[in-house]
DNA sequence: ATATTTTTGTAATAATCATTACAAAAATTA
DNA sequence: TAATTTTTGTAATGATTATTACAAAAATAT
């Protein structure tokens, strides 16, 4: 006997904490704020999601990886990877004034969760180490491609790219102002070459 | 008439509450933490910060800015200032692990508060356009001198330092590794050349 | 239609939150 | 020493926190 359906589907469920997740994080978030974001009382909430917050923000978290996993799947299909990554830092200066001022929920974690939980921590620099290798492995390919002309270890260039996208999702903040994220974007893609 | 002299110096205890709110942050610091850091009761805390936890916040800023301030008078003293710049960033990978993992107490703020409270995410923005400031007219006054090669605008290479030390803070958490991090930071400084 | 199963909404819980009220304590000055 | 002033510690406040308990509702299967 199967019982009362569900109504709610889960992942969007997931997807609307997600948002308020990721713009006022993991401690500033109340349960009546998921509540009210999610339209579900506290019953449905604990019974879709037992572990409550943590288990919502751990689901949040998943649902990024698996949206850089397909950029992945897209990057593996594109004619030129590199020029696909470039493409990825320089749009990022064509975002709206809000979506400045979320930054990268990834990195939000990693930034206020060391001394507050630290298997939330844990898992979100385990994604940024997933994005990190993606940036080296594609460099590693266009170095030998010709693609890029800097010779250098392309680990240390992946370990560049990361924390110049980290960086940026900082200085987006202090400007979110198109013209200044691309030339300070251009910048950093120079050392590619 | 006098009456009873205060016992706790205000500094030293916006130092210790400076701690707190650096490892948890603000959103995850609670009143009883500031007074378990700090050793005052509420009584002590609320008659010496009637504003409470944010004016705690807010001070513990303003002691950062300070930190910041005396470092640019050293660096007005100093005969190379580029390399004093240069060495600040190099003397960030020999830092230990719990340092590492506490990152930049000002770009915190900025990614955790700007949809928690716009006064503290202001007042931490305008600290970091400090610090690009100082790096920017460091680096006019080093391309004249001819200590910089790079014939960039001095804001825009100001702005990609402060976006290096934002990116710094996030990627040293990932890894607070000496290695990693001072094979980075070269990559990052070899843009000035 | 009735039994069964699961979800849902509401109310209750207990803990913690930031803040206030206030009397006792500790100092100074007259 | 007595009056005055300010700090201090404790207790109380009311709000909000995350979570649980549970009965009513809604579906399916017999």
């Amino acid at each position: 006997m199967r019982g009362r359906p569900v109504t709610y589907d889960s992942d969007a469920v997931v997807l609307k904490a997600q948002e308020v997740f990721w713009e006022k994080g993991y401690s500033a978030t109340s349960l009546q704020d998921l509540q009210t974001a999610t339209q579900m009382g506290s019953g449905s909430l604990y019974n879709t999601f037992p572990g409550g917050k943590k288990e919502l923000f751990s689901k949040a978290l998943r649902q990024r990886r698996e949206a850089f996993q397909a950029f992945k799947r897209e990057l593996k299909q594109h004619a030129s990877p590199v020029d696909l990554i470039k493409d990825f830092f320089r749009s990022l200066a064509d975002a709206d004034e809000h979506t400045h001022l979320k930054g990268c929920i990834i990195a939000n974690t990693v930034t206020a969760l060391a001394f507050v939980d630290q298997e939330l921590e844990t898992e979100a620099v385990s994604i940024l180490k997933d994005v990190e290798r993606m940036f080296a492995e594609t460099i590693r390919e266009a170095q030998k491609s010709g693609a890029i002309a800097n010779p250098a270890d392309a680990a240390v260039l992946g370990r560049y790219l990361v924390t110049c996208w980290n960086g940026l999702n900082v200085t987006r903040r202090m400007y979110p102002d198109k013209e200044k994220l691309k030339e300070l974007i251009e910048m950093q893609l120079s050392i590619l070459q």
